[in-house]
DNA sequence: GTTGGCGTATTTTTT
DNA sequence: ATACGCCAAC
């Protein structure tokens, strides 16, 4: 900004001294790093070595050197959060003149992009932005037009496989060639359609956002060539996990300058099944001959025996760079292990763990993060943890913005900007129901395809089809009304306004109202929460409408609304976890078959990157890491009884002690490819937990709360429900148990919940109930 | 033709 | 618990 008006002696000197502070309380390979800022870079950086530090530092630097001007700079990162951390911490360090620069994801940032340019391959700026769900009803739409069986083709599966196919960019006729098998037949089949389907709503799905500006690089090289101009530095985080698209698009735009600096740890790439190519970072020396690399290796997170740990994990992978990783920090306790009886136990044996933590050692629920694989898991920990009111917060699952009843309002709002949106009009087009069903909506279709059009189109033409009776004429005659004058109402009124008005005279207010139940007042709180969030956007940003709302929520994961409030242990999955750190970490459901998942232990590739997977779960913790796993586990509605991991068979047990304090006893074996064994776990060392647990108790270090004479919960909740108390359903609220009948799966409990419902049958199976007072 | 109730299958990770 | 397909009643 103005600064930079300054003489060139003036600036210079001002500028040292900036500059020097920004490389003040790096290391010299960090410092190196920072001040290489001419031709291509890559920073090859193990876990916890302050590789975003170092590239935060770098950006700054640039600034403050006068090296580029904000607006010449761009970063691309893996998640909106880390931009958003990054964007922030550069402004602390250079002060407040960082308007102008890009910081996002690839595909938040492309959707800007596309926004601006998109007019020229066609698409308005307003076009909408497809999530899984939406393209899925694409998929589906298609299917049923070709009378495939969803049954057996599920309309979930077809559309991976065509995204699978745009991430590698590979096209609908290449595809076809290629498609081996009847799946990747039918997807093939589809896969034309899906993509004129989404070009007609004026719609892009999560892969159209990196593709779309490729096609408009490679079809405009004029404005390909305006940003290479502007943008003459360009960063990319977490580069392992690029996928070619991605890849394609940072080549182009370093086209130029050569400016590219990447940061990434080829150790860490978990996103392989999303199409993410570890290639990339280990091709990138061949792509541009004059890079400098630079090595990360000093780790300043973890204990050493944490560290020797994940090294010991990784050393199990075949392909990887060449890297070691050293630290200063100090031994730290043993690696934890614990064995629990069922999910339930386990749960259990954490949030003990938790709470003895917290209250003899003095951590902060802030300080812990559970880890699991799927996110099926948290509900066991999550029951654990509300039993005895240890504060939590799950990341990932169901997002605010994913329910159905925010997706509803979104719809409608998305139809407001892009009325051409086909998978908005079908969500919204009968809900609430207005006469509109399966048969008049099949003849819109049809009417559409025939005459080439939008859906919307045919909607407008309504009157003109004559196989509608009148009355669907003039049922979908009220909803083009509806859509029509609020979308005429755009500029006038203030979007929360707008919103408002809308959801109330579409109905979608009084639905809500219509059973008094919890769970419909939570949801009507819910809508009214996303109107609030509107008006706050409105407030916040300055050329905010609707339509840039919705762009801008569809790229929102919840990681990124999750602000930081209060004192809560969180629970996600191993890839959220990704580039985070805490004091403690939980690593749970170690068992073969969940982690590793039984599909990837086939593929030797699929394996490694559970391995990977491990790696990046362990390095997470600075100060304590347990590893825990369960001998019997309810999966796909039934119990299943568990072996163990074989990653607790390849780590290094000379850092792991069990809870007892003893060894970690292996059967190194027990998983070599040629073995052969199919052994169970008990049949192998029928007397390896027995004799452990028999054994007093040594020098334990983790002290554990069994000792500390506190509750013994006992491993069953449903026991806690009897005839007589005071009980809570999450549909009906609160209720008294009348009598009990059954067992086990069958147990069924009456509850009486009040005059308005009057008594519900239950099973207690299925029906989550909570025991009050 | 539309709506709502019932039975059946469902769980890998995500921008 | 939830989503989806199928079937019977309005």
């Amino acid at each position: 900004m103005r600064q930079f008006k300054l003489t060139r002696d003036e600036r210079s000197l001002a500028d040292e001294e900036a500059a020097q502070e920004i490389l003040d309380g790096l290391n010299p390979q960090q410092r190196e790093a920072v001040k290489t800022t001419d031709g291509p870079v890559m920073i090859i950086a193990g876990p916890g070595s302050g590789k975003t530090r170092t590239l935060t530092h770098r950006i700054a630097y640039l600034i403050a050197t006068g090296t580029a001007q904000p607006h010449e700079i761009i970063a691309l990162t893996f998640t909106n959060k880390a931009a958003r951390e990054m964007k922030e911490r550069v402004q602390a360090l250079v002060g407040e003149e960082t308007r102008g620069m890009w910081m996002g994801t690839f595909h938040s940032s492309f959707a800007r992009l596309l926004r601006r340019e998109g007019d020229k391959i066609g698409y308005s700026k307003d076009f909408s932005i497809y999530d899984t769900d939406d393209s899925k009803r694409i998929v589906r739409a298609q299917l049923n037009r070709r009378n495939i069986d969803t049954q057996r083709f599920k309309p979930r599966t077809i559309h991976r496989m065509i995204s699978s196919a745009k991430n590698q960019m590979i096209g609908p006729a290449e595809y076809e060639d290629m498609a081996r098998g009847d799946t990747q037949e039918k997807a093939a089949e589809v896969y034309p359609g899906y993509e004129k389907a989404l070009e007609q709503a004026n719609a892009m799905d999560f892969d159209d956002l990196l593709l779309k500006p490729i096609e408009l690089f490679e079809n405009h090289p004029d404005v390909l060539e305006k940003y290479q101009q502007r943008w003459r530095y360009l960063h990319i985080d977490e580069y392992q996990d690029t996928n070619r698209a991605q890849y394609v698009l940072s080549r182009k735009l370093a086209g130029g300058h050569r400016n590219i600096c990447v940061v990434g740890d080829d150790a860490q790439s978990i996103y392989a099944f999303r199409g993410a190519d570890i290639g990339n970072i280990l091709s990138f020396q061949s792509d541009y001959d004059d890079a400098t690399v630079i090595r990360l290796e000093r780790n300043y997170r973890s204990t050493e025996r944490i560290l020797q740990l994940a090294d010991s994990i990784i050393e199990q992978n075949e392909e990887q760079l060449e890297k070691s990783l050293w630290t200063e920090n100090e031994e730290g306790d043993y690696v934890a292990l614990m064995e629990a009886l069922s999910e339930k136990d386990e749960a259990q044996k954490i949030e003990r763990t938790i709470r003895d933590l917290h209250l003899r050692e003095g951590y902060s629920y802030n300080d812990f993060a559970v880890l699991y694989r799927t996110n099926a898991q948290s509900r066991s920990l999550e029951d654990a943890l509300r039993r005895e009111n240890v504060p939590y917060r799950v990341i990932g699952g169901m997002s605010f913005y994913e329910r159905k009843e925010i997706k509803d309002v979104l719809a409608y709002l998305r139809l407001l900007v892009n009325p051409n949106d086909a998978a908005s009009i079908r969500r919204v087009i009968n809900y609430p129901t207005r006469g509109i069903g399966d048969k008049t909506q099949e003849r819109l279709i049809r009417f559409a395809q025939e005459e080439g059009l939008s859906l919307w189109q045919a909607i407008e033409r309504v009157e003109d089809i004559d196989t509608l009776s009148t009355r669907a004429q003039n049922a979908v005659g009220k909803f083009r009304f509806l859509i029509a004058k609020h979308a005429s109402k755009l500029g006038e009124m203030s979007p929360d306004d707008l919103a408002q008005e809308l959801i109330q005279e579409a109905g979608l207010l009084d639905e809500l109202r219509k059973e008094h139940t919890q769970e419909n007042l939570r949801r009507w709180e819910n809508v009214q929460e996303l109107i609030s969030a509107i008006a706050e956007y409105v407030g916040e940003n300055e050329d905010a409408s609707i339509s840039t709302f919705l762009q801008d929520v569809a790229l929102l994961t919840d990681q990124d609304n999750e602000f930081d409030d209060g004192e809560r242990v969180t629970l996600m999955t191993l890839h959220a976890a990704k580039g985070l750190e805490f004091p403690v970490v939980f690593i749970a459901g170690l068992e073969e078959g969940l982690f590793p998942l039984s599909h990837a232990t086939e593929e030797q590739s699929e394996l490694e990157e559970e391995r990977r997977l491990f790696y990046v779960g362990a390095t997470r913790a600075e100060e304590r890491l347990y590893l825990t796993h369960a001998r019997s586990r309810y999966r796909y509605g039934e119990r299943q009884s568990c072996t163990r991991s074989r990653f607790l068979e390849e780590i290094d047990s000379s850092v792991v002690r069990t809870e007892v304090g003893d060894e970690l006893r292996q059967k190194k074996d027990r998983f070599k490819a040629d073995s052969g064994s199919t052994q169970s776990y008990d049949d192998m060392d029928p007397h390896y937990y027995r004799e452990n647990l028999s054994e007093k108790k040594k020098t334990v270090r983790q002290k554990k709360s069994s000792s500390s004479g506190r509750r013994v919960v006992y491993d069953e909740g449903q026991g806690e429900i009897a005839p007589g108390v005071r009980v809570e359903h999450s549909k009906f609220g609160e209720g008294k148990v009348l009598s009990m009948e059954g067992e086990g799966d069958k147990a069924t409990a009456v509850v009486f919940f009040g005059n308005e419902i009057g008594q519900k049958k239950l099973k207690l199976k299925y029906a989550q109930l909570r025991r009050v007072g």
